[in-house]
DNA sequence: AAACTCACG
DNA sequence: ACGTACGTGAGTTTC
């Protein structure tokens, strides 16, 4: 059996990794897709081929020896961009520490070194894999010389491959023709001129023919096409002069002992610690145990003991009293409770249980003693009690509202909004620098199959991991959010909100189950209407709930006009099929058939599969998942439920309050464009709010010189959209697409806006500057939002980063207010003893369940405390309805 | 899993 | 020349 050596063409394969992985940075923000695509191939190559040697080429940035040569041909080749770029050295460092060797040469190309080392190499008796990212290197295909590269396709990577027959079959030429035709063709990316008026289809059919650029000269005068045999007549020196450009060279001066490739232990620590800083967690995992579970334990002395006995129970209560702070976490089964995690640093050393329910340890006395202990630690001032998500421990457990309690992961979303997840794993690698296993790893499909103890184990060894973290990260968090000055925004915004929340999705909200149902059938009558009708129109039987299929029907079969849109085919949204053919009949009924089947499943049904024993929906309220610091909503989606059309409006009739209550709905006014107001301090929009007046209907007259009796209604839709664009981060497209103007009058209605509100741009200016400057933009409390688009090499990016940075501090500050409302809203209706209770929040919108007699005085409360929630340049104002259900609280 | 569409502020 | 409004979540189809 030969031995073999893989050789890589560093840059061409990380080049190729670059493009083929979307992004990817540590939470440092180094980017690191490059190399871990590198790393990907890489390994994918050694497991394929088991090599014994593996080198990596890499050339040097110089004016390489062949083309320097014939410095006249500039390179069109694209600079490296800067998130490319700074990931060399990286890859460079990993590969030393891996012990695998780099050959790079002063002035050779990457092609020449792997060239002549495959040339040495086979010499020597070895079996050559050259790995590329293009097919530049084709021509070495050999006997004992097999290409390979490497395809991102979208179910993984896929390494195609190349010997001499499968060159010769693909391209009808062998590899050392294949340099003939490369020359004749040539290659702009590589400075290979070529001959003009050759391309690949004449360079092929030629050298396939005649089998070298010399011999179709010999035969010039029988080739065919008489234009390439007048083309190659006339750049004869040309192609000669490409050949060379094109010949890979197979005679460097390379001093390389194969002894120096040698595959050896890759997993070092040192690679060890260069994949944790660059965060690669799948390729962690390919380290042995030793190494991995080592370098980490070492900075802890931590280690889980299970209790599952009322003895060790009481003394680990009786430990934990002791301690000052613990971390803390539960784990419940049908909302009761199941184990529990605790950390704490003892008298001696580090302590870590989880305490499991069974047998004496009912879930009523693990409830009892921690809710105990969370209760000392609490009462004491000093020390903390930490979890990784407290709405979620209230479920299992009563925690008092005390400035002891700590919630990391809303503390971690503070310091950074934009992450997916805040899970233990998350906060340990950004916080601790430790890699643990995350609870799937352990316990997901990558885990393999389990065994019901197995499992167990491997859930108690997760539960303790999050208590520990918890634990450890407080003193980091609380550090890092004064560095930043968020403290005041985490303990008087965030946690109060947190208990809020929890009120909130206890409390749910009544629906009308057979009213509910009532409703779906009534829009199942009707959608069965439609799919005949619509099959009728069109004279086909589809899926009309596929735009594919509904693309080709409408633009390919009944041709109607214009119509791509998307990557994969046309566009069916409902504003370009209105733009496109409103007037055509078959298109309102698709339309309506699409809003049909949208209110039957995703609410009807959808909602109705959420109404709980107590005839309620208690969805969840998020509080770590937006970037600009709203709350969000999720099984169900109760933020989203339909108003603006009739008919799905109709659906807020089985939203009703308890027997003997009303509901009491209260909305802030355009609290967004008063935000902006008090935060540009332009004069005239302040002004344009004390009026108090219709403020759509004053920009139109403000901005058109007109007095406010003749704004037409056009003028004050146009307004009112510009309004709005001005919230988004404007833009002229943007602006004109919504209003279907053309992008000049946009551009117009922008200018006249601005010089109307000078203190406006000059505000939203600033944001972008600032956000260039300090890589964020803030809101009036202080939270922050990276912008990290504004520093991508993408043009696209960037503007978008700009519109983030206009947006975020305006959407976010009005969330700051709202929470400051709730949280008002909330105490107060506690401090007067009242029994209404918040059960929803819409961004701008809180709707309250009252009992009857306390409708009056919830009315006025509510209005005084959310129009007191913040103290603006412009008044807040707020508007509030009451009613017998959700829909008549317009 | 990704793309598309559409519901809300 | 590029290809856009800001922020979400869910259902359906398609690969």
């Amino acid at each position: 059996m030969r031995e073999k050596i893989v050789l890589m063409d560093g840059y061409s394969i990380l080049n190729r990794a670059f493009y083929g992985i979307p992004e990817l940075t540590n939470s440092a923000g180094l980017h690191t897709n490059a190399v871990y695509g590198f790393c990907n191939i890489m390994f994918k190559i050694l497991e394929e081929e088991q090599p014994q040697y593996l080198a990596v080429a890499f050339d040097v940035k110089a004016p390489t020896f062949r083309h320097a040569l014939f410095a006249e041909y500039k390179g069109t080749r694209k600079p490296m961009p800067e998130e490319l770029h700074e990931q060399v050295p990286l890859l460079k460092e990993l590969l030393a520490a891996m012990e695998i060797p780099t050959v790079e040469l002063a002035g050779m190309e990457a092609d020449d070194i792997i060239g002549t080392l495959s040339v040495l190499c086979q010499s020597q008796g070895l079996d050559v894999v050259v790995v590329s990212g293009d097919r530049d290197l084709l021509q070495l295909s050999d006997e004992h010389v097999l290409i390979r590269i490497p395809k991102t396709k979208r179910t993984g990577t896929v390494i195609e491959n190349y010997t001499p027959a499968d060159v010769e079959a693909l391209y009808g030429v062998n590899p050392k023709e294949f340099i003939d035709v490369k020359a004749l063709m040539g290659d702009s990316s590589d400075n290979i001129p070529g001959v003009p008026s050759i391309g690949e289809k004449t360079a092929t059919a030629l050298i396939g023919a005649y089998h070298s650029i010399e011999n179709a000269y010999e035969h010039r005068a029988e080739i065919k096409p008489p234009r390439a045999a007048k083309a190659l007549e006339e750049h004869y020196d040309l192609a000669k002069l490409s050949k060379v450009l094109a010949t890979i060279r197979l005679d460097c001066e390379i001093s390389f002992s194969r002894d120096e490739a040698r595959l050896g232990e890759l997993y070092t620590p040192a690679a060890y610690e260069l994949c944790k800083k660059l965060e690669f967690k799948s390729l962690l995992n390919k380290f042995p145990d030793t190494s991995a579970g080592l370098q980490d334990k070492k900075e802890q002395e931590w280690s889980a003991m299970t209790v599952d006995s009322l003895l060790m129970a009481e003394s680990v209560y009786e430990s934990a009293r002791q301690a000052e702070s613990l971390g803390l976490a539960l784990e419940t089964d049908a909302g009761e409770l199941k184990r529990a995690a605790l950390a704490y640093r003892g008298v001696e050393h580090a302590e870590l249980f989880v305490i499991e329910t069974g047998g004496f340890i009912t879930p009523a006395y693990l409830k009892d003693n921690l809710e105990c202990l969370v209760r000392e630690i609490c009462t004491r001032g000093e020390g903390f009690v930490g979890f990784l998500d407290l709405k979620a421990a209230l479920k299992a457990l009563s925690i008092p509202e005390s400035e002891a309690v700590w919630d990391l992961g809303i503390a971690a979303y503070l310091l950074n909004p934009l992450k997916s997840t805040y899970d233990y794993d998350d906060l340990a690698r950004d916080y601790l620098g430790q890699t643990v296993p995350s609870r799937a790893d352990l316990t997901g499909r990558a885990a393999g199959k389990l065994s019901e103890e197995e499992r167990e184990e491997r859930l108690r060894t997760a539960l303790s991991e999050e208590a520990r973290i918890c634990l450890e990260t407080q003193p980091v968090l609380c550090e890092k959010l004064e560095e930043v000055s968020m403290c005041k925004l985490y303990r008087e915004i965030e946690m109060p909100l947190a208990y809020a929340l929890y009120r909130m999705e206890k409390e749910g909200i009544r629906v009308e189950k057979q009213k509910l149902r009532e409703y779906g059938d009534r829009l199942a009558e009707q959608i069965t209407v439609l799919e005949q009708t619509i099959y009728e129109m069109t004279g086909e039987t589809f899926n009309i709930n596929s735009p594919k299929q509904l693309g080709e029907i409408l633009f390919d079969k009944m041709k109607l006009p214009g119509g791509k849109k998307t990557k994969t085919g046309y566009s069916t949204a409902a504003d370009v099929l209105e733009k496109l053919a409103a007037d055509v009949p078959v298109i309102a009924k698709i339309l309506e058939y699409r809003q049909l089947t949208k209110l039957k499943s995703t609410y009807a049904d959808g909602l109705a599969a959420f109404i709980g024993a107590d005839g309620r929906i208690h969805g969840t309220f998020n509080q770590t998942i937006t970037a600009t610091g709203r709350i969000s909503s999720t099984e169900p989606n109760l933020q989203n439920i339909p108003v603006r059309m009739e008919l799905g409006r109709e659906i807020r009739k089985v939203f009703v309050p308890a027997d003997g209550c009303v509901f009491v709905d209260a909305d802030y006014s355009q609290i967004e464009l008063r935000v902006l107001a008090h935060m540009s301090g332009d004069q005239s929009l302040i002004e344009a709010y004390r009026q108090a007046q219709d403020i759509h209907r004053i920009t139109a007259s403000q901005v058109f010189h007109i007095p406010l009796e003749e704004v037409t209604s056009l003028q004050r839709r146009n307004a009112k959209a510009v309004n709005f664009g001005i919230v988004y981060g404007i833009s002229a497209f943007g602006l004109s697409e919504d209003l279907s103007i053309s992008r000049q009058e946009a551009l117009d209605y922008i200018e006249r806006y601005f010089a109307t509100y000078p203190g406006v741009k000059h505000f939203l200016d600033g944001l972008v500057t600032q956000a260039r400057e300090q890589g964020y933009v803030s809101t009036l409390y202080g939270r922050r939002r990276p912008v990290p688009e504004l520093k991508s090499s993408n043009f696209m990016q960037r503007n978008f980063g700009e519109r983030i940075a206009m947006n975020s501090p305006i959407q976010g500050t009005a969330a700051d207010i709202m929470k400051l409302a709730m949280i008002r809203v909330d105490r107060q209706l506690h401090r007067e003893g009242l029994k209404t209770r918040i059960i929803l929040q819409v961004h701008d919108e809180l709707l309250l369940e009252a009992p009857l007699k306390e409708k009056e005085r919830v009315c006025l409360l509510l209005k005084e405390e959310m129009e007191a929630a913040a103290s603006l340049a412009v008044t807040l104002e707020v508007d509030v309805n009451t009613g017998g259900s959700w829909f008549e609280t317009k």
